[in-house]
DNA sequence: CATCCACCGGAAATAGGGGGGC
DNA sequence: GCCCCCCTATTTCCGGTGGATG
């Protein structure tokens, strides 16, 4: 009976159906207003299912574009192809290696992701990279070598290889090689073969891009626009209906939701403000969502999206922006000597504020060099903006200033860094 | 105009963590 | 164990750069 009650209780403030359909790795059978670009790219990689190479395709759209999403979607509707007897009588093999660049950065590292990947050391085919291997890894290896596996195990079992490189831009040595490997070896290959799927979201890649390695990478270059308010209130309410009970998301928020997230036509950051927005309505015990409640969820959204920005960060480059943001609240140099308004910092005053906390903390400083690379990979993360000093100063140096608010990122990191008791201490 | 400043950023050198092969 | 190779991260070295200074 009085379980009854509680049941009741529990179902009545039910907002969740399914949390996994709202998560950022979900993909539905249906991508709405993405059908072309399926087509696409279901055309560039269909060859593979003739034993012929396809085209490497090279993808750029913004973050939230579908890009991710869609390749996805179709590799993996290719292998169920593939995998089909009834549809692929011949036998024909397919093989997709999936990664993000963002982790594999480097040539080697893609390598070795490739050769590692189960796909291609699958008991049912011969030369498999990892057959030698009883520690199941190549690490330490000669390039030279992963090649060789490379090329062994793709030419002896006929393999259509396709591999996706997801960020591609985040490659940042030995790309060209890499490229020049992956090309390569389709030339020496008897059978089967290795193309590539290229994405990502920062145009400025193809302008860094060595002509060569370029021309190799895009055959064929698809682009996906950024999603407008209407398609966005499309996707949303796909996921809305099996996401969440019945009744909880109105017309008028998914307007609002579509509405923020269309300002950058952001399907990810769309999704992420829903569910967000669901959670606080959970959590406060309201039984439907309110603008109130999308209004905080965007607040929210921001704030956890800088905290897993900064949280994450090797523990030097957290010593720099806390540095930064130790000084911004501080007022800086620029401001004591200007008495403008500015928050901009100079790169001096920022190491010499840097040292100070690698000091209070025990660590050692990295020199000004390194400490120049933090600074850029701080920047292009979005955390901090520079611009090179103009006139009013002595020399060339850059001006600094924080992307969000110093408060929220030095209570973010006092914890992280442990400089709680020693705030107090710290040098002027 | 010469020179200095304060910093930038490329390239080579070095350190340090693994691993192979004998 | 020894010698050598590879990878990554960091330091060292050094030739710029754009404006300020005198």
């Amino acid at each position: 009976m009085m379980d009854d009650i509680f049941e009741e209780e529990i179902n009545r403030r039910r907002i969740f159906k399914d949390t996994l359909i709202l998560s950022p790795h979900y993909v539905p059978e249906e991508l709405p207003h993405r059908e072309m670009e399926i087509r696409d790219i279901t055309r560039s990689v269909a060859p593979a299912l003739r034993n012929e190479k396809p085209s490497n395709t090279f993808i750029y759209g913004k973050t939230g574009t579908g890009k991710t999403c869609v390749v996805r979607y179709v590799i993996r509707k290719l292998e169920e192809f593939a995998n089909n007897p009834e549809k692929n009588p011949h036998g024909i093999i397919v093989k997709t290696v999936y990664m993000n660049c963002k982790v594999r950065d480097t040539k080697y590292k893609v390598l070795l992701k490739i050769l590692e990947d189960k796909k291609l050391n699958h008991p049912d085919l011969k030369n498999t990279p990892l057959s030698d291997r009883p520690q199941k890894s190549l690490k330490g290896m000669d390039p030279g070598d992963l090649y060789d596996r490379l090329y062994n195990v793709v030419n002896s079992n006929e393999i259509n290889l396709m591999l996706v490189l997801d960020e591609i831009d985040m490659v940042k040595k030995g790309f060209d090689d890499l490229m020049y490997i992956l090309t390569r070896i389709n030339d020496e290959l008897e059978y089967g073969n290795v193309s590539i799927l290229g994405l990502t979201n920062d145009m400025k890649t193809l302008r860094r891009m060595d002509p060569r390695s370029r021309s190799t990478l895009c055959q064929e270059e698809r682009v996906f626009k950024p999603y407008n308010a209407v398609q966005l209130k499309t996707i949303l309410k796909q996921r809305i209906d099996n996401g969440f009970q019945e009744g909880v998301v109105d017309t008028g928020v998914v307007s609002l939701i579509a509405a923020f997230a269309a300002q950058d036509g952001d399907a990810r950051y769309a999704l992420k403000l829903l569910r967000k927005a669901g959670e606080i309505t959970r959590d406060v015990g309201d039984e439907k969502i309110l603008k109130k409640h999308v209004d905080e969820a965007k607040d929210a959204v921001e704030n956890d999206i800088i905290a897993e920005a900064i949280s994450t960060l090797p523990e030097h480059q957290q010593l720099v922006i806390y540095s930064i943001a130790a000084l911004t609240s501080r007022g800086g140099m620029y401001k004591r000597l200007s008495g403008l308004g500015g928050g901009d910092l100079f790169t001096g005053e920022v190491y010499e504020t840097y040292e100070k906390y690698c000091k209070l903390l025990n660590r050692k400083a990295r020199t000004i060099r390194q400490f120049s690379e933090y600074l850029n990979e701080l920047e292009m993360l979005g955390l901090i903006t520079m611009r090179m000093s103009g006139k009013g100063t002595r020399g060339t140096t850059r001006f600094i200033r924080l992307g969000y608010s110093p408060d929220e990122i030095k209570s973010i990191l006092r914890k992280s860094l442990g400089l709680e008791d020693l705030e107090m201490k710290t040098p002027s």
